[in-house]
Formats: structure tokens, C-alpha cells, sequence
DNA sequence: CTGCAACTTAAAGCCAACTTGAGGTCAACA
DNA sequence: TGTTGACCTCAAGTTGGCTTTAAGTTGCAG
């Protein structure tokens, strides 16, 4: 419950101050009150600035986490919206795995050429399946 | 080997043609022929994108990516630098494993807040330690 | 051989997510 | 009680990653 400062919650969050701002235009987060201009912090503001960073390393847009944090009546489909972003998250997990075998695999291959060595081969045949494409799927 | 023209491309990797040019102008990808002016690809210019789509969803920049694909005389940096992302697409992953439960305890917990449930504060507790501060450490 | 859909380039435009700058306020320390 | 440095607001600027537009070219079906 104790109250701090932008530059601290800058200090332990890892975002500038300039950043908590913005997302305070944007709803993300609140300062509780103020000490006469500056914004006072409850501390659990780093838990959602966390959740945020991690939102965001998911690929989600502002947008989007601002969505998931709107704790509306709706708590059904507030629920449900939860899930699905987990569900979401644990593809984005898929992929990445694929990513980071793929990359220590052209790291050690001797292959002259990736495109033939059949593991390799393998490796990105399972990709596509995987792929959110979140391309043109805006709108 | 078979030649691909750019649409065909476009449709087999889900990129536009525009983002494909563009991807070209900044050497991530090039056509190996031209048709009169047309572009013509090469099949494997595929797999590159499969590689860049993933790189994207990873968080990296498009010019960190085209950095790893820059397969210069320096193999062992080269190397290096495979592994190193690598090893950071592995911390990425284990961020988002912890967003993941994160997402589906709020979904599913109770309690009347979070901050005082006690699985989600010990959740958040690993959080930071995890967290790539990718914020400021540009440059 | 003609027409036209699908390509081409170069430049400008767009959006998200911030950051920076200018000009102002104020809490707290000496 | 004065000053100073950390905050404030609002507007404009920046960056990355494309897309759109305008004006031109060309492979190929009919």
C-alpha cells in the first residue's frame, strides 16, 4: 500500500517515466493521487507494468492488453478472453521453440546448404502450421 | 530450384508483395532472376521467410535479424551469434510461459485481487528476473 | 497483334509506441 | 524563504515497418 514516485516505479519497472505517462493516456495504469502535481504509485502498479512488459514480448499491442485488463460486469466473457490469449501465447511458445532449434541448428550444421540438409528440411515444415499470422488478418 | 513469382510468394509465405520488396531493399531477401522486370524466387527464399516471420515474433528488429543472416567469412562469430539469439529466444520463451499462467490464474482465481492472492504474487516474483530490458538498452 | 492484369519503381503516407521540447509548477532542503 | 531539480502538460517529432499512390512496363491469353 505504501505510495511512490514515477521515477521510482521508472527505476523498478524498467519503463521511463515518459512511457508511464503514455499509458496512462491510454488507460493502462493509474497513479492513485497526487502529491500536489506528481503522480503517487501503490506498488501493485509494477505487477500490471509487468504483465504489460510481458504483453507486450507477446506481441500484443497496447490496444489489446488494455482490453484483457477492462475488468467489465462481463466477467464470463472476461474470463473466456483470458483463455484465449493464453492460448495465444502458448502457440507463440510453439513457434518460438521451433525458432530457437532452427537457430542452434544453422549455428552447428555444416551443411553447405541449409535448404538441403533434411533436418533442417523438417524443422521448417513444421513452422507453417504453427505461424499466427497476424498479417493482413488486421481488420 | 523451381522459379516463383512474387504473388505466388506472397501467397505461400502470407507477406505482401509490397513487404517482400521492401524486405528486398533491405537485403533480408533477394530474387535470383527477373522475367522482363518481374521478379522470379527461387523456393528456398521461403524458408528465409518462414525464419524472419518466426524472427519477428521473437521480438527482433529486422535489422537484427538480417545481422544473422549475414553469412560473412567471420564463421565463428557468426556461430556466436546464432547461439546467442538462440539462448535469448529460450529466455523469451520462459517469459511467456510465465505470462501464460499468469493470464489463465487471473482467469480462473477468485480472489477479490490479485496483488493479494498469493500463487499470483509468487508468479509476478519471477517475472522480473526474466525480463529482457530490451527498454533502454538501446544504445 | 492487341489489350490488360499483374507486375515495376520512387516517393509519400500511415500507424503504433514512444520521446523530446518548451514553458510552467511545486516539494523539500539549506 | 528562496531556489532548485524533479516533476507537470501539451504538442510536435521520431522510428520501425510497412502500404499506398502515381506513373510506367510487360508477359501472355485471346
Amino acid at each position: 500500500m505504501k505510495s511512490i514516485d514515477i521515477s521510482e516505479v521508472a527505476k523498478l519497472s524498467g519503463f521511463k517515466a515518459s512511457a508511464l505517462r503514455y499509458y496512462e493516456t491510454l488507460g493502462l495504469i493509474q497513479s492513485d493521487s497526487r502529491k500536489g502535481l506528481r503522480r503517487q504509485y501503490d506498488d501493485t502498479v509494477l505487477d500490471r507494468l509487468a504483465l504489460i512488459s510481458m504483453g507486450q514480448s507477446a506481441g500484443f499491442s497496447l490496444e489489446e492488453i488494455g482490453e484483457v485488463f477492462q475488468k467489465d460486469e462481463h466477467f464470463e466473457i472476461d474470463r473466456q478472453r483470458l483463455h484465449t490469449k493464453a492460448d495465444e501465447v502458448e502457440q507463440h511458445i510453439r513457434q518460438l521453440r521451433i525458432l530457437a532449434r532452427a537457430l542452434r541448428h544453422v549455428a552447428d550444421c555444416t551443411a553447405p546448404s541449409h535448404s538441403e540438409c533434411p533436418t533442417f528440411r523438417k524443422m521448417m515444415a513444421e513452422a507453417p502450421k504453427l505461424a499466427t499470422r497476424q498479417k493482413q488478418s488486421k481488420h
